[in-house]
DNA sequence: TATAAATACATGTATATACATTTATTGTTT
DNA sequence: AAACAATAAATGTATATACATGTATTTATA
């Protein structure tokens, strides 16, 4: 749908505006939609973020920092949300040997098991199926990617 | 920047991934650009977005909902929003005639004063200028709501 | 080796937000 | 007109988040 039905105005200053505008719905868009899918399972979607970093660690366990970083929003409070996690059971702490101050965080099988359920359902709604072929989907990062520049 | 490098990540499971992680992270970097810029105006960018949207209007008074609806993030509580608005002067409430129901907002000479000034800065700091042509912004566009059609 | 600086993470606090509920008013149905 | 549904906005509440600060540990420097 056009921008400018969904925000219900006339036209922008710029096409350059319209664009940024456009990033920002679509971003949000995006969000509330797996914030929706997620939700049964009880984990946000920041949440779920972490879960997948965690994944893709395989068995290795990583501090709280590398997490931060490889986030989308890299928030400042990474440790809450890990504890909350952590109360659900769906990662573990190990406080690492050669540097007391650092914890280490990995996933556990019950987190590996709804990350599992979850993904089925975040890739059957993935905003994106059918919507754009592959060519554009790799376009559209470029043109995002010359933004961040 | 690559997302990859973004992320510390080698891959991503499809392009179409890819896009969806980057739009979400362009928009984070986005909005903390605009946060850091309208910091010293001391509103928020939901704020800035609601009196951008006020002063489209001009003289004319819309209600809550008429605001809600034209926002980026359809959140729930414009009440609370346009209330912190009131408090600092930036727009005033006026009781609807024909429906007392409805409270119609408009923006006053305060709030068109402070977005002016806000605006300089904005379109300074606007995170697209000299990276896209225009061409590259329509796409951008045009791709964004091929997503979300 | 004592002191200072840096790092990793945790926490306090104020504010923001989502979601449900409430209140006031208007519209609709019988 | 009375009763009910629908609408506009406000509010209660739990949680989330940003930002500053605190605590423990490690590294660098004098």
């Amino acid at each position: 749908m056009r921008l400018e039905e969904e925000l219900q105005q006339s036209g922008f200053q710029s096409e350059y505006q319209k664009a940024v505008l456009n990033i920002l719905f679509t971003s949000n868009w995006l969000e509330s939609d797996s914030a929706r899918v997620l939700k049964p399972f009880g984990i946000s979607s920041q949440q779920y973020n972490v879960l997948r970093i965690l994944k893709g660690q395989g068995i290795n366990a990583i501090s709280v920092n590398n997490i931060m970083s490889r986030m989308i929003d890299k928030m400042s409070n990474t440790s809450r949300l890990v504890e909350k996690l952590r109360k659900k059971e769906l990662i573990e702490r190990v406080t690492c040997e050669h540097d007391r101050r650092q914890v280490d965080i990995r996933i556990t099988d019950s987190g590996l098991a709804l990350l599992k359920e979850a993904d089925k359902e975040m890739n059957q709604f993935d905003g994106m199926k059918g919507k754009l072929t592959e060519k554009e989907a790799v376009l559209l990062s470029e043109l995002l990617e010359k933004i961040r520049a």
